[in-house]
Order: C-alpha cells, then sequence, then structure tokens
DNA sequence: AATTGTGTTCGAGT
DNA sequence: CACTCGAACACAAT
C-alpha cells in the first residue's frame, strides 16, 4: 500500500498534470463513507478549477478555486488512475471527469478507499511539518507508556507514518519499536525527529527515482529492514520479525528503553 | 495454490 | 473507565 513517500510522489504529479483544468462531472460509484451525498459533490465541483494537489497526513488534497478541497484516503488497496474520454479500471470509487475529456478514477478492490468533501482540519501535526518537531514530540511521548512504534503509527498524535516506514524510522533512530514512549531518553527523541524526516524524505527520492511519473502503486525494493526479501540490516545485523496484527522488522542494534 | 500485506474502525477482553 | 488487541474489509501479487 501506499505510505507518505508515495502519496508525496503522487501529488506531485497528480498537481503537474491536473492543475488548472475544470471540473466538468463527478462520479460516485462506490463511496459508501463519503461525507456528502453524491448530488451536493457535485453541485459543489462542477464548474470549479482544481488549483492544486498535495498530501495531508495519508490523503490527497485536491484544491479547487472556491476553496472546497476533496480529500481521497487512499486506505489499503486505493489506487488512482488518468483517463482520456474513459477508463476501464475495476472497483471504481470515484471518477473525475474534467473539460477537456481527460478524467481522474480512484479504485479500490476492497471497497474502503474514502473520499471527504472539505475534510476537517486536524489537530495532529503531518510527519513533515515543522510542528511536530522536538518539542512536540518530546511532551507528547510523556503522556503516553505504549510502545513507540504504536505511538508513531497513532495518526491522533503524528499523520502520516504507516506500518513499514516506522519500521524503518526506528532502525534508522536505533531505538527499539518496543520502547516505552516515555522512557526515550532526549537526545534519543531529537534522533527521531532526524530520522523521521530523513528516511521519508530520502524514500520519496527514491521512488521519483524508480517511477517519476508515478501516481498509484508502491516501490519498496530499497527498504532497508521492513522488507522481507532482506535478512540484515545494512550495518550486517540481523533482521528479526514480530508477528502481530501487523508485523514488525528490527534489529538488536536498536536500543530498547523500558 | 497457499500465503502475505496493508489503515482504520469497532467490539471484546483485561 | 482506560487501555490493548484481534477481526474484518476483499483481493493482487507472488
Amino acid at each position: 500500500m501506499p505510505e507518505l513517500p508515495d502519496l508525496q510522489a503522487f501529488s506531485h504529479n497528480l498537481n503537474k498534470k491536473l492543475a488548472g483544468k475544470t471540473v466538468k462531472q463527478i462520479a460516485v460509484i462506490n463511496a459508501k463513507k463519503l461525507n456528502v451525498s453524491h448530488k451536493e459533490l457535485q453541485d459543489k465541483l462542477a464548474g470549479q478549477k482544481l488549483d492544486e494537489v498535495y498530501r495531508e497526513g495519508k490523503e490527497l488534497y485536491l484544491k479547487f478555486s472556491k476553496g472546497d478541497i476533496l480529500g481521497l484516503h487512499l486506505m489499503l488497496h486505493g489506487k488512482l488512475f488518468l483517463f482520456k474520454d474513459k477508463h476501464e479500471n475495476k472497483y471504481p470509487i470515484i471518477e473525475l471527469y474534467f473539460n477537456d475529456d481527460t478524467g481522474l478514477v480512484l479504485t479500490d478492490f476492497q471497497g474502503i478507499a474514502t473520499p471527504t468533501l472539505n475534510p476537517e482540519d486536524k489537530d495532529a501535526p503531518d510527519a513533515l511539518s515543522k510542528d511536530a518537531g522536538v518539542d512536540y514530540l518530546t511532551a507528547r511521548l510523556q503522556k503516553t507508556k505504549t510502545n513507540i512504534k504504536t505511538v508513531l503509527l497513532d495518526q491522533k498524535i503524528i499523520r502520516g507514518i504507516g506500518n513499514a516506514y516506522a519500521d524503518e524510522i526506528l532502525w534508522h533512530a536505533r531505538i527499539s519499536p518496543f520502547s516505552a514512549s516515555n522512557k526515550i531518553p532526549a537526545d534519543k527523541v531529537k534522533q527521531l525527529v532526524k530520522s523521521i524526516h530523513s528516511v521519508l524524505k530520502e524514500a520519496e527520492k527514491q521512488i521519483i527515482k524508480a517511477n517519476p511519473d508515478i501516481i498509484s502503486g508502491e516501490i519498496r525494493d530499497f527498504m532497508n529492514i521492513h522488507n522481507a526479501k532482506k535478512t540484515k540490516s545494512p550495518t550486517g545485523a540481523e533482521i528479526q520479525v514480530k508477528d502481530g496484527s501487523r508485523k514488525t522488522y528490527y534489529t538488536e542494534e536498536q536500543e530498547l528503553y523500558s
């Protein structure tokens, strides 16, 4: 599934391809959790120009000329396709048609990818925002004793990190995923903030390098730790796997604070 | 051809 | 009551 760096790449590419186009029509085919009626979405967005596409947490935001925003959450398997005139992709959720006869379709075989009209502003900072800095995380990590991986995955605390990148980030920071969040020393929290930023930005670079025009799917061959094809970390430690409702990959190089 | 993977919600258990 | 954990969603890729 796409995580933050993938979505970041998608948003750049979609912005390049779609910004400036005007919405002609919208078809809602299977959006169980859309927060407004099909008619309201159509009435609001038809005729508006798409100003910008960008990423917010794990969602893509399409911002229109009158200020309306269409949020797209891809969930586990959502995929985007651009098309001319019509498309033949299976499992469509929603289709946007533009006035030059091109279109954008969101599909999901699980039917759980979710469009949202004018999503509420979230309190939690985006993982790449400067608001998710040392001060914020230090204070926030003190408030809970759950393990640090769970905290990184909690979208109410910091938005955008998923299962795979949580493992990559924690290895990069050399913090065990099972560490109690309130036991991580100050200098390690500093390192964690640096690791969040550098792991996510580096991944985005790798993804764009591998596929400059990517707007869906995922590329993860380059991942160092959360990678079933690898047995050792770049520094030679055996990669361990803990099976849970999601898998956690880690090595003994990561210090456990408890 | 059986296994694996992925975010979020929700209900049950501690 | 607060928290933690697993199941479900339903298929593609291998």
